[in-house]
RNA sequence: GGGCGGUUGGCUCAGUGGUUAGAGCGCAUGCUUCACACGCAUGAGGUCACAGGUUCAAAUCCUGUACCGCCCA
């Protein structure tokens, strides 16, 4: 192999576009049901249409592209499928916002209009997101893409819908739903933010009608006072038993009301008597019906006061919240008001506070459908990673409520239920039915509403690949292996797939649901454009590149943490680290002049001391990283790589490699020099193949420099872990490394110049004598010093100074003093080491001395306390007799 | 109100009962060492939030407290 050379510094930005091309190019990306290899999959979380690419999307799609780049090299035929969420409200909002920009209503362009418009906005920009995705180097199969309003994609929400439909699953009714009186949509609770906000209660006297004081009650919203037909205390309640069965008079309307008892009521709060509203609260609405007391509705869609309401009609509901109050106080009968701490539920799109009102809606029941999903959890045949977010889902899944699945929008799935315009029969169906299937009419009308997103994509993981026709690739890759995705979607998606899941195929969505970490702000907060915390990944990218980025986030995705806290220091670490890699491969290629690289794996006899140690290095490398993808512990396999690449291939292994070749060249063994070399470039592409989940685009450059078979790191082989073990190269090594680090350590101490050449000598017959010769080039060239390697070597002892070994407590090295140096330094630190090991060495002696600890420890724990006492020991002596020799310079 | 997670060197994090608690960054000192200053070498720095308990032995297990964050009602 000729001599090759590479820039000297790696630069993302010339790299990263262009290999992705190529891969697209080459179809690398593809994925095939192939009945010789096993099936794996992973769906993307489909990201909103109107989405952009942020830190979150950035790990999450990482984390799912590092597994399918694993199985692929492991040889599954691994499938990574791209889509992209129609997102009703908040597409529907980002093109009305559009509109109103043009001073246009979305009822002015009517409902046909409308959605082509959106669809014109989709094409626009509704792609972003996928370009985005690209930067971060994402293998996903893009001939798949799909979008959740494609025709085949319809079809199943759709059919879906039907056959819940004719189960009698779902069910229109009217009741008291979260209503956004901005989108004038009904939301389910799962699409409610709570927020604690500071409030206020008006303490308002409901007189008796027979003239008698009444009864005052606490409320935060006094303009629903004008609804009112009750006011309810608690059973055994002694203040107000009196007072049940008598008729009250709400002011203002001075409606006659009852006083009626129910033991929802809650005695402590305000003043125990409750006034009673079901058309404007939900707790109301359950003791209203309970009681049969009339609804009273007092606001319209948009939250206005409605048009019987006298002075007030037309009122927004905040507005008519301080005139009624007002109005109230003016009458006198406001006893007292208070300040209170309540929580009010914002629409997670708009952010509107949302209204409590009584709405006809369709629902799906949530009976049957959750409680198979929780026992396939509990079963185990879906399991989270980690663990506890199972309790998480399950506690929701075991007090799920209803789930309102129409939305009052145009952009969506329309719902598939067709009325009868003459007898009122309705009928679902996924084409428009040419009679009425009861009267046998022909008028017809269709549900205006459209589905929630959520119903749609909880059918993400069959409809992607084909169902409900009975596809290859859904026999082939249904379930799928894994889902990755974030806490705050468990219940709203993760569950509801879970559910449908086991209702459509019969059998569960995937088998495993990793949650990753939420990506937070260095200091903790949520990241978010509008508090100004958020980080965009594209200008990262720019300046570190996609696999820094990568790496930096897939180092901090423990499954202990649920956060991660971002910084771009972070990318900037990992940005160093690829240049690293970059020169250890420019030192690599500048070194295989003369290789073969046909040339078979050469033979042990060949391999030098520090050859066969990298080698073993490497295979309990490959165990490592291994293991700990298939346990999704991303965050360690990253740090075994990295701790393995700088701290063990490129400060050592390099280092000896120069030692080594240089001496194989001038002494002109052949057998030697392409032994080493091989084992130069065999480490690196195999850990370039290890590190290739995590960072695709520096992996696949190198890897093509160096000698390889095949035509792209993507597809080569996982490396296998079962050759080169080595212990005894591991041991030598790390004696040699000892002492190497010995005398750095104490020409440093003494500060000795590096260009001044010191001799040195070892005392002790700990470290076998033929591992020191062997090493002694290593030892001489690296710490430019010369070894003297007889034993016990009586020169000079008087006149030197040295230090008892870190890991061998019965050698030590020493340095010839030549001329006057400071020894300060290293006397200190020789008392200070006497010191530590003596304070040890009588921590030791007492737990030793202890009968309950003999006893009662198991016998290998004494043992190995003996054995460290015995060490220390040495150790103690070795310091007191060097100590000797300083103090006497 | 209920539940969950976190609290380890200046910062970000590893470390789930058994020697002397680790890493990266930052810091200090010295290096234009022919892969790399986005680097190399050497070094300083921690009563593991607090209080009890279990155990021969606790950063690690249990209970409680404080603070930070998330979820649910």
């Amino acid at each position: 192999m000729a001599t090759k050379t590479l820039p000297t510094t790696y630069d993302p930005r010339q790299i990263e576009p262009a290999r992705y091309q190529i891969w697209m190019q080459r179809g690398y990306f593809r994925a095939l049901p192939d009945p010789n290899k096993r099936p794996w999959a992973v769906m993307m979380p489909l990201p909103n249409v109107t989405g952009e690419l942020h830190i979150g999307h950035a790990l999450n799609n990482t984390l799912q592209d590092l597994l399918t780049r694993f199985r692929r090299m492991q040889g599954y035929a691994a499938l990574y499928q791209p889509g992209i969420d129609h997102a009703g409200i908040a597409t529907q909002n980002v093109v009305e916002r559009e509109l109103a920009r043009e001073g246009i209503s979305l009822h002015d362009l009517g409902r046909e209009r409308f959605v082509e418009r959106v669809w014109s906005w989709v094409e626009k920009y509704g792609n972003i997101i996928y370009s985005q995705l690209k930067r971060l180097g994402i293998s996903c199969d893009w001939d798949r893409k799909v979008f959740t309003l494609d025709r085949h994609y319809h079809d199943a929400v759709l059919e879906a819908f039907v056959r819940l439909y004719n189960k009698g699953l779902i069910y229109r009714g009217k009741y008291m739903v979260n209503w956004c009186p901005r989108d004038q949509s009904v939301i389910s609770d799962l699409e409610v933010e709570h927020e604690e906000v500071d409030s206020q209660l008006w303490y308002v006297r409901y007189r008796g009608v027979d003239g008698s004081p009444g009864v005052v009650t606490a409320t935060q919203r006094p303009e629903t006072i004008l609804a009112d037909v009750a006011v309810a205390v608690h059973p055994e309640d002694e203040r107000y038993r009196n007072l049940i069965g008598t008729q009250v008079i709400v002011p203002i309307v001075n409606r006659h009301v009852p006083v009626i008892s129910d033991a929802r009521v809650d005695p402590k709060f305000g003043t125990g008597a409750l006034k009673i509203t079901p058309g404007h609260d939900p707790l109301d609405n359950e003791i209203g019906r309970d009681h049969q007391l009339p609804v009273l509705v007092i606001l319209d869609p948009q939250a206005r006061m409605t048009s019987d309401t006298g002075p007030y009609a037309g009122m927004d509901r905040f507005k008519a919240r301080e005139a009624i109050a007002r109005d109230l106080q003016a009458a006198g009968l406001v006893e007292r008001m208070e300040p209170y701490r309540t929580s009010v539920g914002r629409c997670d799109r708009c952010h509107t506070v949302i209204e409590p009102y009584i709405s006809d809606q369709w629902f799906c029941e949530m009976k049957a459908l959750p409680s198979r999903a929780a026992a396939a959890i509990r079963s185990g045949r879906v399991r989270f990673y980690h663990e506890r977010w199972a309790k998480v889902a399950l506690d929701w899944l075991d007090h799920i409520r209803p789930w309102p699945i129409s939305r009052q929008l145009w952009w969506g799935h329309r719902i598939p239920v067709w009325q009868c315009d003459a007898c009122g029969e309705r009928m679902a169906s996924k084409t428009s039915p040419a009679r009425c299937a009861k009267c046998g009419r022909g008028a017809l009308t269709q549900d205006p509403d459209v589905l929630d997103t959520w119903f749609s994509s909880a059918i993400w993981p069959m409809a992607t690949l084909g169902w409900p026709k009975e596809t290859e690739d859904l026999r082939y890759w249904y379930p799928g292996s894994i889902l990755m995705t974030d806490r705050g979607i468990i219940f709203l998606w993760v569950c509801r797939m879970i559910m449908f899941g086991l209702e459509f195929m019969g059998d569960v969505p995937f088998r495993d649901v990793y949650i990753n970490q939420t990506v937070m702000d260095i200091k903790g907060r949520r990241m978010s454009k509008s508090l100004g915390t958020g980080v965009d990944p594209l200008e990262v990218i720019d300046k570190y590149g996609a696999d820094a980025l990568r790496f930096g986030l897939v180092m901090r995705a423990s499954q202990t943490q649920q956060d991660v806290r971002f910084e771009q220091r972070m990318v900037e670490e990992i940005r160093n680290f690829t240049t690293k890699i970059w020169n250890a491969a420019r030192f690599v290629l500048m070194n295989l002049e003369g290789l073969d690289t046909h040339a078979p794996a050469p033979e042990r006899e060949s391999l030098g001391p520090a050859d066969r140690w990298i080698r073993s290095r490497l295979a309990r490398l490959v165990d490592e990283v291994t293991a700990n993808l298939e346990a999704y512990e991303f965050d360690k396999a990253a740090r075994a790589v990295y701790e393995f690449l700088w701290g063990e291939y490129c400060d050592w292994y390099l280092e000896l490699a120069k030692v080594d070749l240089q001496a194989a060249r001038s002494a002109q063994r052949g057998a030697r020099i392409a032994a080493i070399q091989h084992t130069l470039s065999y480490v690196l592409a195999d850990a370039m193949k290890l590190l290739h989940p995590i960072m695709p685009f520096i992996t696949e450059e190198v890897w093509q420099q160096l000698p390889h078979d095949g035509e792209t790191i993507m597809r080569s082989p996982w490396p296998p872990a079962e050759a080169w073990r080595d212990s005894d190269a591991e041991a030598e090594m790390e004696a040699v490394m000892s002492v190497i680090r010995a005398i750095r350590s104490l020409r440093a101490e003494l500060s000795i110049p590096g260009d001044r050449d010191i001799s040195a000598f070892i005392r002790g017959k700990q470290i076998d004598n033929e591992v020191l010769l062997r090493a002694s080039p290593y030892i001489n060239q690296m710490t430019k010093a010369s070894l003297d390697l007889r034993p016990d070597s009586a020169a000079g002892q008087a006149r030197s100074i040295g230090r008892v070994l870190e890991e061998f407590p019965s050698t030590e090295i020493r340095v010839h003093i030549q001329g006057v140096l400071d020894v300060q330094k290293t006397r200190d630190r020789i008392q200070r080491d006497l010191a530590d090991a003596e304070r040890e060495l009588e921590r030791l002696r007492q737990r030793l001395q202890d009968r309950e600890f003999i006893d009662r420890a198991p016998a290998e724990v004494v043992e190995r306390q003996r054995g460290r006492l015995e060490e220390l020991r040495t150790r103690q002596t070795r310091l007191r007799e060097l100590l000797a020799t300083v103090q006497s310079l």
